[in-house]
RNA sequence: CGGGGUGUAGUAUAUCGGUAGUAUCUAUGUUUUGGGAACAUAAGGGCCGGGUUCGAUUCCCGGCACCCCGACCA
């Protein structure tokens, strides 16, 4: 893509309204465009990003059986009723609106009590489970305060994976398969490193829930690592006996606070009692349906991921999730410098690989650079006078400090290996 | 929801009970071009409503919006 035409524009003040990383790096590079508190827009290219997380979530789960689909948003009283989850004084983050013949419907918080109803005309026999069924779909929260930027909002995308079992060991198969596929996506995304699967309360039907947590300073959530072991607990579970419980040693543990960018958990039969999701044994016998429920935030793991791999200059994207992988830029406003730098975005594009190419004009080689830096592409690739003179192209990665002269044939060898 | 704070050009900020200044951005021109270039010219502003006052962007009240701390996050 040319920069030329890409409407979006970098700013050079942080915006006097967001003090989280996250979103200031995100608004001054052109990401995402604040609508109102916790309501975020995503431009071309953070939209870019978002799609390439959905895509490696997509991967992971279709890779344990999941089937994607999209459930409405507008949900009907009726859904939620029977687990009592429609009173505002028991969910208090609804979004609650009216037909114009007064029925009364909801915008999604999310998705247990309707895709169970759905589920109904699907699943009647021992025949048809397991089954896992997961979706993007955007999830309406009234939140008292939105707050740290694109990482808690009102209006947000969210994967949600319902699994159908059987019974309880059924379920704990895919659960167990299920965490290995959160943790390639945290992997995947470029925060793996910094990712614990931590405990934390379970609720009602299992002791506990699993959540995965990303190390960062500016985390909503306190909890308690055990490096050796590559797991962590929730301050809000932390406790002696649940330590004992899980064979954990306290002088072990470090305090850290840390984001949630995943969560697991058990729901049992809790909505397919109450909403009536029976199947029949091979014996005939009838039995509810053994749920779980496994939610990701594209746009949380992305503000996460800037919150992590940032650094006074900007976006330090991994090239799993970066918008482009090549920023070529070219400087100077020589004919010959330009046509090079033009045949490059050619012979790149023709290979495939994704390229923002700065063909602005009328702008310094600072400006540019400054730019480059704050989107964060992983690679930058410069076309001057200089480094044709020089007898190529300078390359340099986004997470290192210098770059090196090279020619085309060896550039896109580079470009073409496999990433990650 | 409790507490605290802030609303001034597109953005970021300053000053002031009496003519609202700067930077950036935008437009035009000239010179620049390897780390956010220089000069010139131009365009662009007091959240909304009420009150006090000769006069309010400034003080007061209400509303709305936004931010922060806490609670909440089923």
């Amino acid at each position: 893509m040319k920069q030329s035409n890409l409407f979006t524009k970098t700013k050079k003040e942080s915006p006097a309204d967001e003090v989280s990383l996250n979103a200031e790096l995100l608004i001054k590079a052109g990401f995402i465009n604040k609508e109102m508190a916790g309501v975020y827009s995503y431009l071309p290219l953070g939209l870019r990003v978002i799609k390439k997380i959905e895509n490696i979530i997509r991967e992971e789960m279709n890779a344990i059986g999941g089937q994607e689909v999209t459930l409405s948003a507008l949900q009907e009283k009726s859904t939620w009723e029977p687990t009592n989850q429609w009173d505002d004084d028991q969910v208090d983050v609804w979004f609650k609106t009216k037909l114009k013949n007064d029925t009364e419907l909801g915008l999604a918080v999310t998705h247990e009590a309707a895709i169970t109803k759905m589920m109904k005309s699907f699943i009647q026999s021992y025949r048809d489970l397991p089954k896992y069924v997961y979706q993007f779909q955007t999830k309406f929260r009234n939140e008292t305060r939105a707050k740290s930027g694109i990482m808690r909002c009102r209006e947000f995308v969210m994967k949600d994976l319902y699994s159908f079992c059987k019974d309880e060991k059924e379920h704990l198969e895919f659960y167990e398969k299920s965490k290995e596929a959160y943790k390639n996506i945290f992997k995947r995304t470029g925060i793996g490193h910094l990712t614990y699967i931590t405990f934390a309360s379970g609720g009602i039907f299992s002791k506990f829930s699993h959540e995965f947590q990303t190390i960062t300073a500016t985390g909503e959530d306190t909890i308690y690592v055990d490096e050796n072991k590559g797991i962590a607990v929730n301050k809000e579970v932390y406790n002696d006996e649940v330590l004992e419980s899980l064979d954990i040693k306290k002088e072990d543990l470090v305090e850290n606070k840390a984001v949630e960018v995943g969560n697991i958990f058990t729901l049992s039969t809790r909505f397919s009692d109450a909403l009536g999701l029976k199947y029949k044994t091979e014996e005939g016998e009838e039995k509810s349906v053994f749920m779980g429920s496994y939610g990701i935030g594209p746009g949380r793991l992305m503000g996460t991921v800037v919150e992590v791999l940032s650094d006074d200059k900007g976006i330090i994207w991994p090239e799993s999730i970066a918008p482009f992988k090549v920023h070529l830029l070219v400087l100077g406003e020589d004919n010959n410098v330009k046509e090079s730098a033009e045949n490059l975005y050619k012979d790149l594009s023709r290979k495939n690989i994704e390229v923002l190419f700065d063909d602005r004009t009328g702008m310094s080689a600072g400006e540019k650079f400054a730019d480059s830096d704050l989107i964060g592409i992983p690679y930058r690739i410069v076309v001057s006078k200089r480094s044709l003179a020089d007898g190529g192209f300078e390359v340099k990665k986004r997470s290192e400090q210098t770059g090196k002269i090279i020619a085309i044939e060896e550039l896109i060898s580079i470009l073409l290996e496999p990433s990650n």
